[in-house]
DNA sequence: GTCTATACTTCGATAGAC
DNA sequence: GTCTATCGAAGTATAGAC
């Protein structure tokens, strides 16, 4: 990896334009609109304005984009959520972890998308170190809930484990149909899925 | 299509096992395993037991076996959505709705789950004919949704719209994760999530 | 309804010059 | 860091016999 700005978890700014800081996510915007399988180098390399060849200048091969997209993706979000935890108010954690999660999977769909889909495409070696990522950040997610159980603040009666994966199952399928220019804002949408997901929509009886 | 059982709206049962009845289904397999471009027709044959060109005495194209998965799929969750809602007691149909989604989603994931996925893969034409089926079945979650805040068992201060893609987030993502031989039964979930979405997750105070 | 054989296309990746 | 040129593999689909 001949990158000179390397990857060293440093904050993503000072976006040069470069070809190798424009790659991962022209990748990640073509994997979504085509399948892994349906990109082809070709397209990716026209959408950077560069010959085919010139790619692998950067990358080694087009598997390895999809396993960077992915770890990204997913420490991407972890890394949001788990900041937001600590500096929630105690009795705020829960809009926090909603309201982060979103705002890092909306913010860079094409990447989430991707990782949430593509798991398939990629060889077992990879696939097992993607899925240990997300294993951790879904016990991230319910060990919150757990701690809001104990806090008196969620029902008891219903099995963490669920309860975590149905507020994943909240937010990971909105990927699939927000558009930014949309009517709803993203903090907006946030706070709706905080109501609904704590308060319920039956109405008071 | 020269196949005597025709497909005419009748319930897929006699299981004849022959080549073209499992055609659809292990298609959708593989297509949920490898994504639709990743499939080849090579092991699509190959899982049926026939040489690849024999495939092409049944389908005229690949691309023709993902445009009837995808409508397929989209028929049957609606059907069995309208039937179970139109069966329901009044004050039941939410439930019925969830339980019918989750029933036929998951009795026919591979199919859904590319449905959900791979809409992408289509040519514009065929895009336009599933989106505009999705949109229906969409109406239809929507509707119940409306009728049930006009009926004072749901609360009117969120938009049915979000009230209802929120609830499709729940159910769909479920495809997913959900495995046939895990703790959890179709029907035992449906209730979790009925009981997650009416009520909430918040302790009674 | 299935076979063998093959035509045609596209793809990922490499070699080597600049 | 990008180019031109090309290789070899794999994919979809067709032709025509049985």
């Amino acid at each position: 990896m001949p990158d000179s700005s390397k990857s060293a978890g440093l904050p993503r700014a000072e976006s040069q334009s470069s070809t190798s800081s424009r790659l991962l996510l022209a990748a990640a915007e073509l994997f979504w609109e085509k399948g892994f399988s349906g990109a082809s180098t070709r397209e990716l390399s026209e959408r950077l304005g560069i010959q085919k060849a010139s790619l692998y200048y950067h990358i080694r091969s087009k598997d390895d984009l999809l396993y960077e997209i992915s770890i990204r993706s997913l420490d991407d979000i972890q890394q949001a959520v788990v900041t937001a935890l600590a500096n929630a108010p105690i009795e705020g954690r829960l809009q926090a972890l909603v309201h982060a999660h979103l705002r890092t999977a909306l913010e860079e769909r094409h990447m989430h998308a991707t990782q949430l889909t593509e798991l398939r495409s990629m060889s077992e070696e990879r696939r097992s170190a993607v899925l240990a990522r997300r294993d951790a950040y879904e016990r991230t997610v319910i060990e919150t809930i757990r701690a809001e159980q104990a806090a008196g603040r969620l029902r008891m009666d219903l099995d963490a484990r669920y309860l975590g994966l149905g507020l994943l199952n909240l937010l990971n399928w909105t990927i699939f149909w927000y558009r930014p220019e949309g009517p709803k804002a993203i903090e907006e949408l946030a706070d709706f899925f905080c109501d609904l997901y704590i308060n319920g929509a039956a109405a008071d009886r």
